[in-house]
RNA sequence: GCUCCCUUCGUCUAUCGGUUAGGACGCGAGAUUUUCAUUCUUGAAAGAGGGGUUCGAUUCCCCUAGGGAGCGCCA
């Protein structure tokens, strides 16, 4: 019986929220999903919807995926779209799993679609609903339109129905069935046939979708044919559920993708059907990849998921996001307040966006700028156990994607530590080494980085493997000169009474006096020695944070 | 094939018929600098094409071209 089967998946929802959710920095929430659909049927919740402390004019807009298995970046900008309406007119965005499809529902996948609309910080009200859990109430809803003369059963069978599609294809007709049920005596059915229920559209006329992005969208009906609205195995459709459930739930706006407009024609018919108000719509765009084609694992990122294991913010992909499509005069950096004062879905484009990653980027990195050292370290302290680096480096991504900053860390752990095996090693590491000195050159790190990944890897030169493996830049630095240099330096650095970075550098541009040498020609050397590579944070920060010890050591090995 | 939608710098966008077509990312040049980055200054870069309407079109209408979405007992 599935309902066993249900309870123990929402169930998995309820365990412990991983680190990354409970961070202080985000705000307050709880993981909140329905538990038990006998729970949501019987409690009336859905009542609770319709008659909530709004006042009339305060929205209820409602985000509706289907767990795929991950959170899709469109789907997260259509969410905050969702999100940000309501937060801005006092209005509830409420959220709703449509699993009708039980072949692609499982556990995992809707904790994946919470989880990534958690991290993003697009809370929701009251319980995650459940659509399969609602299939009695849709059937109900498919009879009173059978019994209203809205809909009829169809005997058809598929491969009619086929032929039937496939005949008007051949002659350039369009490719929808008319249904010969719709005035035939049920009497006349074949014995033995399950029918579907359709729904009896009409056949003249048109039928008109006013739509806050897209205008007026006009269909001709003769172009729509009577929708399925129940199976013959008795289980309800989607556009019938999707009806029944926005108007149960008293949803006002609709906000969703263009992918859906031409079924919001046949769904208009079957809120007439039912004589119930039809919600306002708004049907936004879609995001393509950089190449204009539709976004797919070969673009290296189509989750959310993604978004935070390559180390951006959740307040920089909303900013990020919000821009495809929307804009607010001239303002790039909103911050979220300001976003939700001033989104409204009449002020959303027509057109598709392609996604631009040095965008994000440079969004990102102004928010990590922007951010405290306490907190980015306890971003990066959530972020870690998220990495898998050997999984990273067998991603198979298109040559031409722009590189993932979490691949890139992956393959400078595998050269600069490879006995780090995963971002929970790499933590581990780090913890002994000491955060406080991942603290200590946080400001010098977050100036250099786009994302948090970039920030880990700038911090990288404190677990390295000795001897360090030189990349050939860094070893190309490392001349005869090279050697002379770092040899004259340890005698002062061991003798070196304070171990900072300002008293250091004092101690190496005296050197630079006293000897003529350019500071160049010794800080690079240096930072090879140190570091491995020719690009790293300061020098003498880097000296400051690797200590006395491993500083020289690392030195003396490069000094030969 | 049928229905619907879209088209301003490479990308995201501003423009409520009159602008030297603005901003941001990216790119180029310069300054700062121990590398890289940050920061600052600065430069190049656009109305798909063709017809109308109008004193005047990026803006309104039509056509063409290009692009997208939908056309399931999927969602």
């Amino acid at each position: 019986m599935p309902r066993t089967v249900h309870a123990a998946q929402f169930h998995r929802c309820r365990q412990p929220l991983p680190l990354w959710l409970s961070h202080p920095a985000l705000p307050p929430l709880t993981l909140r999903v329905v538990l038990c659909y006998e729970h949501l049927i019987k409690s009336s919740i859905i009542g609770n919807f319709r008659e909530g402390p709004m006042s009339k004019a305060a929205p209820v807009v409602r985000f509706a995926p289907s767990p795929t298995g991950y959170l899709h970046i469109g789907g997260a900008r259509t969410a905050l779209f969702n999100w940000l309406y309501a937060q801005g007119r006092g209005g509830r965005f409420l959220l709703r799993i449509e699993d009708t499809d039980r072949e692609r529902n499982n556990p995992a996948a809707v904790a994946a679609i919470l989880d990534g609309l958690t991290w993003l910080g697009l809370t929701w009200d009251g319980d995650a609903v459940s659509q399969f859990a609602r299939a009695d109430r849709h059937r109900a809803v498919a009879n009173d339109l059978l019994a209203r003369g809205a809909a009829y059963h169809c005997y058809a069978s598929p491969a009619e129905i086929d032929a039937a599609r496939e005949a008007a294809k051949a002659e350039g007709r369009p490719q929808i069935f008319l249904s010969p049920w719709r005035d035939r005596d049920p009497k006349e059915a074949p014995a033995g046939v399950k029918p579907t229920v359709r729904l009896k559209a009409p056949r003249d006329g048109e039928t008109i979708v006013n739509d806050h992005v897209q205008g007026r969208v006009t269909f001709p009906n003769k172009d729509l044919d009577d929708l399925i609205i129940l199976r013959s195995d008795g289980n309800p459709t989607y556009n019938l559920a999707v009806v029944v459930d926005d108007h149960d739930m008293g949803v006002t706006h609709v906000v969703r993708g263009v992918d859906h407009l031409t079924n919001t024609a046949r769904q208009t018919q079957i809120y007439q059907g039912m004589s119930w108000d039809v919600p306002e719509f708004a049907h936004v765009p879609l995001i393509h990849g950089a190449d204009g084609a539709k976004l797919s694992k070969r673009h290296g990122a189509q989750g959310v998921e993604d978004y935070r294991s390559m180390g951006y913010l959740p307040v920089a992909l909303r900013n990020y996001l919000v821009r495809l499509g929307w804009s607010h005069g001239d303002d790039e950096i909103m911050s979220t307040q300001q976003l939700i004062e001033w989104f409204d879905i009449d002020g959303i484009n027509k057109s598709a966006s392609r996604f631009d990653f040095k965008k994000l980027d440079d969004l990102n990195g102004h928010y990590i700028r922007q951010s405290s050292d306490e907190e980015l370290l306890a971003r990066i302290k959530d972020m870690l156990p998220h990495l898998d680096f050997s999984g990273l480096r067998a991603l198979d991504i298109d040559p031409k994607a722009p590189p993932r900053s979490d691949v890139t860390l992956a393959h400078e752990v595998a050269a600069l530590a490879p006995s780090i095996v995963d971002g929970n090693a790499l933590a581990a590491r780090l913890a002994h080494v000491g955060w406080d000195k991942v603290s200590t050159a946080m400001p010098a790190l977050k100036e250099r980085a786009k994302t948090l990944a970039e920030l880990v890897m700038g911090a990288l030169f404190l677990v390295a493997d000795t001897p360090l493996a030189l990349d050939e830049k860094a070893r190309k630095l490392i001349d005869n000169d090279a050697r002379t240099t770092l040899s004259a330096l340890i005698p002062r650095f061991e003798k070196a009474e304070t171990w900072t970075a300002d008293a250091l550098e004092a101690e190496v541009r005296a050197y630079s006096e006293e000897t003529g040498a350019k500071l160049g020609k010794i800080a690079q050397p240096l930072r090879a020695a140190l570091t491995g590579r020719a690009v790293s944070p300061p020098v003498f920060t880097v000296l400051e944070v690797l200590g006395r010890a491993e500083a020289l050591q690392r030195i003396r090995i490069c000094a030969g």
